[in-house]
DNA sequence: GTGGTCTAGACCACG
DNA sequence: GTGGTCTAGACCACT
């Protein structure tokens, strides 16, 4: 199974599986043209509701990652995304304060680089064992 | 006024506080000894209700950033933070939901630095932009 | 072939070949007394289900627009059509969300007259484009 | 109230309360800046669900006709919608079988125009006694 | 069998 | 009090 839930987690159940699905596409675990498991499949594989795995489905869609095809279920989507200002800003907005907590604890330009270093090359591996 | 509260940002008002304090205290806006408005002055200055104040207040003491003094209100705390292994991964689970997503809209290796670099620098400017 | 499914249309391919069918009758491409293919035919030149073409056969014939002859096969009828005011009301219903929606997108009166009168001229073109 | 529920309708209930409220704002029955009622209190008023409400309002949120102020409900945004070439496409489209059989009930061209006409001016009346 | 829709009840974060 | 999330069970249209 490309993904794996952490219940405990404070990240809801529907964001977690949509990064997962994402990152296998990215990781080409996940490649265009193919199948997704239906939303009762999946969601009986991860143990969680197939009402919350539809909405992951329906966001994919509108977001143009995956399409339906007619009660075959949801096929991976060729991804020609491109990234506008309003994106840009959006991921800034997001990522500044979780920055700015970095530099509270002290973690220097170095570590810093380190780190993200490190997250830019995992997010590639997300996706295997699929 | 070294914060300004975006109504409409889908982040809690408590956080954008919360942040946007650490951040006036990283950059110098705030320095050690330096009293912090009274949670009633700073609510009202703002907008928001003085109990999501008395909050982030009580959040940055426990975080150590601020100190009370018997009934004189909130100061600043000299900032000795130092960085554990549960932080480090506490940030990367952050750091890659957002990553991924970056990816996905097909920023590249240099961009996505130049973003970094952009933002790591505008952490020193104090809380504008917050 | 006087008509095409789109399997990512959200559009039920049943009411697709319907619409096709009667286009293709309303511009002359299908003429009163033609044979149309079978089931078998049809579905397996579309790629579709032939209990797909089936239904709609079944449904033309409800709406009075073909005729069964005897294991034969399907035959176009002649359209002595009319309309009355419950078939208005229809329309209407149906017409309403999309005008609306046309409206929320800042479509002007002229512009919305161009493409009413653009689709108009297309129906008579044969079932292409739909 | 400024929408009714059909609930023996073919429409989805949720299709038909969107509609509604933009038919609202189109005709000034709610106007930028104007509280909706919160997902509970329409869900009881209308008889559905509050989770059916809630779903519509986050899908008008999407297309950028409210927004969400934490925890006082949702407002009514400034529409500066504009009409991109994939919206008259897709306008096209779910015309095109509408029209396809209005012409195939034998209606001319100077009742297709009274029709149309008849919708476009009544849209504006949808919102009022709000 | 597929997803779409609706209902319902519960708990949570937020202010 | 607000919406957000998750679960659950039901019925439906479509193929």
């Amino acid at each position: 199974m490309f993904v794996e839930i952490d219940e405990k987690s404070e990240i809801p159940i529907y964001r977690q599986l949509k990064t997962s699905i994402i990152s296998a596409i990215l990781s080409g675990g996940l490649k265009e043209g193919d199948r997704l498991p239906s939303v009762r499949q999946l969601g009986s594989d991860l143990g969680i509701n197939l009402h919350t795995v539809n909405k992951v489905y329906n966001i994919l869609k509108d977001e143009g990652y995956i399409n339906f095809l007619r009660n075959q279920g949801a096929y991976v989507n060729a991804i020609p995304k491109t990234c506008n200002n309003e994106d840009l800003m959006d991921f800034e907005k997001k990522l500044q304060p979780i920055i700015i907590e970095m530099r509270a604890k002290n973690i220097g330009r170095e570590q810093f680089d380190e780190i993200m270093d490190l997250i830019w090359n995992h997010v590639l591996e997300g996706g295997k064992g699929l």
